[in-house]
DNA sequence: GATTTAGCTTGAAAGCGCTTTCATAACTGT
DNA sequence: ACAGTTATGAAAGCGCTTTCAAGCTAAATC
């Protein structure tokens, strides 16, 4: 136990001055009862302005600081929203932290992070460790967990999901239109005289990058452009893969003028590839990437790409887990991509 | 709160199966007490072995879930750490929060990240919610915040901060050598064969970032070359600072053949600001920059730079937080800063 | 104008789900 | 048979919230 009580002991002395000064403390200064200490604090309920004044005196003076553990434990709420994201260091995932921090903070509430490492076993560990503090929901940002067991968390706490599309009872997703993304980043090629566009796919097992490279197709069939499976190469998300695909697209001497990847991070990644072999960018080949991560405006030169509102989304995620504990539905919202050119696109003179 | 109990009601009905089951339900189920539950699962006292299997069984039946925020509160050990850092999407410090993350997890602990949002007094009011949550001790990376600000924190809560060197009751600092680090780089550049070195500053609220500058003046004095004050450009650590720097530079019409700058995210800047003029790196400015972001290595040509230990630091900073709590003097340690030589600098032929 | 009634404010007390003393009961060895 | 161990349960308490009921005041009724 923390701190035992000393009151039946024969020591007169008043509480120390210092330690841990409770709700107690504070009600004894002010000469009430620690009810009304928390109704002052917690304003629910009306209590008499002179009461009010000497508990709110009694708390300055005090510094006293609330133990949230104690209001949750009592409460039942720990004003805590567990979130699971894949890394404490992806840019792409910090962007979205940042827009759930920013919103919870408005509400009183506080995140608290873990990382899934990119495997679903590791995710399903986090929702369990934040099932232990007893959150009051959890976020989880794309994720690799599978939409079963997310429905089946979703049952038992609050959940938001971002990056897919799925329902369950008590269960949020929010996403964007990777489809449109993918669609409009190859259009744009397409319109800008490139025929040969090679495609880097993302992770197979994120639906956000089958729904790019499905939009990628969609944008060729809507141009009459043949597909030709030898421009698409694996990739997973990582600048290295990024790096081999170029690798091996010259290798293999498949011709193409532009490259588009399912995100920034293996365009970087590509990049670095053409430079190594004295290609470059745009004058020999154009690049779209995915994402517009905060260091893509300053990728030499400057990527095109598809943004992704990472922030509005980490927002929207927040606000809707606050209505889900407030038993409201919440509002569906749609997020669309989109396109931002810059210097690493170049339009084909025929 | 939460959940009223109703056995003293005329409800003969056993708990319904459904709804939260604590320490009481596992303790009916395996027919022992709740000490003997909690003993049994925090393991530090003897339990007969078959007693132990029992509530082990039962546990497991029912799927229990201990709340840590009971335990918290009754043990006055939130196993929670906090954390304050300056935004979660900055990678820098995201690399740093992985150590932590990665270190506290083995202990059982979990970090409950705040952002400072780079300023003094987001800073305080993040260790106050810190605080009102119980954290169990508090880390800052590096801050705006005060030394004695820092110190009386420390005074009340295991504080550990980084990127600082300080020391008081209570308080743990862990810093790299940065005075060595801006030393190295330059040195490089003297070595490779520039005289002309220009040096974008970081902010200088940072000591970090006035240390290293005080090594790129020491290593020009050290080699004999006269510090021309118009070669430093004030930045503050993101990237538009180093473009302007480079702009700068160039419209004042001051000569130099390679700009180190304290960060990493400034050099990218400054990179874009030489490439919108026309200028090819290395081949007519070399650049070193501070950190080694993840991204470095694939900016366009990988950058040289100064690699900070941030994960190790991160370790670290976690480790003296435990010692810490533990009531242990924690182990000091010196980090030293690398210089990683990539191609973004070339040797100059005289 | 006396009395009832509704409406407020307030404190006591029961819990929230655990940990940790304390004391008891059951063994051990000699 | 007795001191010395061990295992175990009862119970107090961690710092709050929230019900419940009592106490009071002001409005409403006849």
């Amino acid at each position: 136990m923390a701190t035992r009580n000393t009151e039946h002991l024969a020591e007169p002395t008043p509480d120390p001055l210092y330690g841990t000064v409770t709700i107690e403390t504070v009600a004894k200064m002010a000469g009430v009862s620690i009810s009304t200490v928390s109704r002052v604090l917690s304003g629910t309920v009306t209590v008499s302005a002179q009461k009010m004044l000497a508990v709110e005196a009694a708390a300055a003076k005090l510094g006293y600081v609330p133990s949230v553990l104690a209001q949750g434990l009592a409460s039942g709420r720990s004003k805590t929203i567990g979130v699971v994201t894949q890394s404490l260091d992806s840019p792409y995932y910090g962007v979205m932290l940042r827009g759930i921090e920013d919103e919870l903070d408005l509400v009183g509430h506080v995140p608290m992070v873990l990382s899934g490492r990119w495997n679903a076993k590791e995710e399903t560990k986090c929702i369990e460790i934040l099932r232990s503090r007893r959150v009051d929901g959890v976020i989880v940002l794309a994720g690799r967990i599978d939409d079963a067991a997310l429905a089946a968390c979703a049952a038992t706490l609050p959940t938001v999901v971002t990056n897919r599309s799925l329902s369950a009872p008590g269960l949020f997703s929010i996403d964007t239109d990777n489809y449109r993304g993918g669609f409009e980043a190859t259009e744009f090629l397409i319109e800008s005289g490139h025929q040969r566009i090679a495609f880097i796919t993302g992770d197979p097992e994120h639906a956000d990058a089958n729904e790019r490279q499905r939009g990628y197709r969609a944008a060729l069939d809507a141009a009459g452009i043949r597909f030709d499976p030898k421009l698409v190469v694996p990739g997973d998300f990582h600048e290295l893969s990024g790096l081999r695909a170029v690798d091996e697209l010259l290798v293999k001497r498949i011709q193409f003028s532009a490259i588009f990847a399912a995100n920034d991070q293996m365009i970087s990644g590509a990049a670095l590839g053409l430079h190594r072999r004295g290609l470059r960018i745009p004058d020999d080949i154009s690049l779209v990437g995915y994402d517009d991560l905060p260091g893509s405006q300053y990728m030499l030169p400057p990527l095109t790409t598809v943004r992704q509102p990472g922030f509005e989304m980490g927002r929207h995620a927040a606000k809707a887990m606050m209505q889900l504990i407030a038993g409201e539905a919440p509002t569906p919202v749609v997020l669309y991509p989109q396109l931002i050119p810059r210097e690493s696109t170049r339009r084909l003179s025929r």
